[in-house]
DNA sequence: TTTGATGCAAATAGTTTGCATTTCT
DNA sequence: AGAAATGCAAACTATTTGCATCAAA
């Protein structure tokens, strides 16, 4: 398990004051594996769990998960949904999309083979990549 | 430009009843060339723009959307946003999403290479597949 | 001590729903 | 007439914002 002292220098090396609320957020996040998916109302019932001491306000979990997102430290997922959805796997890896249950699922990056990207339009950059692939039961 | 009987029959042929909103909003849709993206908000500023004689629900437009989706004639395109984004183009193609200007563009598909896919897992099916390529200026 | 973050509540954006009314068949 | 669609407003969900308070530098 990370200790207390990664996260804080994690968060500080980003300009992100390492505050109680996101140092609880990032253990959180960040201790686990890389693969973990969520939406904010999802990750509020999982911090603010009952017998948690403290709760963290849910605008300060929303202001916490795209402060990481910005820093790189989440990656927001399409979907088809009116919901966002994080992921603490920020690189380059697909998805699964199951539109009957809403549940994402990671595409082992070796399954999928993009062999052509189109250069940006004139005056932009590309940022970023992602297929979906939407499941359903059959 | 479509006659209004051929709309007529696409709606009936797909067991839509043929109502007048529908027909005034399935001719704007579906009289043009293949590609006109819009979110609902945008639509319904289009077809209630000032000096159309009778104003279209929003609801309406929501349900209509909604209806044309469920029966093939539009598709839900994947973004960052939590708004939802049609596409009058429903064979299988890929976009660019802006994400400072909100703007989707189509990506020709000869640009793309998609040559592996993962199979679904098990129970599964896949019923989709879309790439969006994320944009910001450069 | 000042700058930035939090927490709460209110505001907003997008969408859905309930129900009386209207339109199609 | 009977079934389905519309329109309106209210409800709802996800998210953002304003502002007073609080914590970190």
């Amino acid at each position: 398990m990370k200790q207390n002292s990664e996260i804080v220098n994690k968060l500080r090396s980003s300009g992100l004051r390492p505050t109680k609320q996101r140092i609880k957020i990032a253990q959180f996040l960040f201790k686990r594996g890389k693969t973990f998916h969520f939406t904010v109302e999802k990750l509020n019932k999982i911090i603010n769990k009952k017998g948690n001491s403290k709760k963290i306000s849910l605008a300060t979990i929303y202001n916490t998960a795209e402060a990481f997102e910005k820093t790189g430290y989440l990656k927001k997922i399409l979907t088809n949904n009116t919901t966002s959805y994080y992921d603490t796997n920020t690189s380059s890896h697909h998805h699964f999309y199951d539109d009957e249950t809403n549940e994402l699922t990671d595409i082992n990056f070796k399954d999928i083979e993009l062999t052509k990207l189109p250069h940006a339009p004139k005056g932009k950059k590309i940022t970023g990549c992602e297929v979906i692939i939407n499941l359903k039961s059959s």
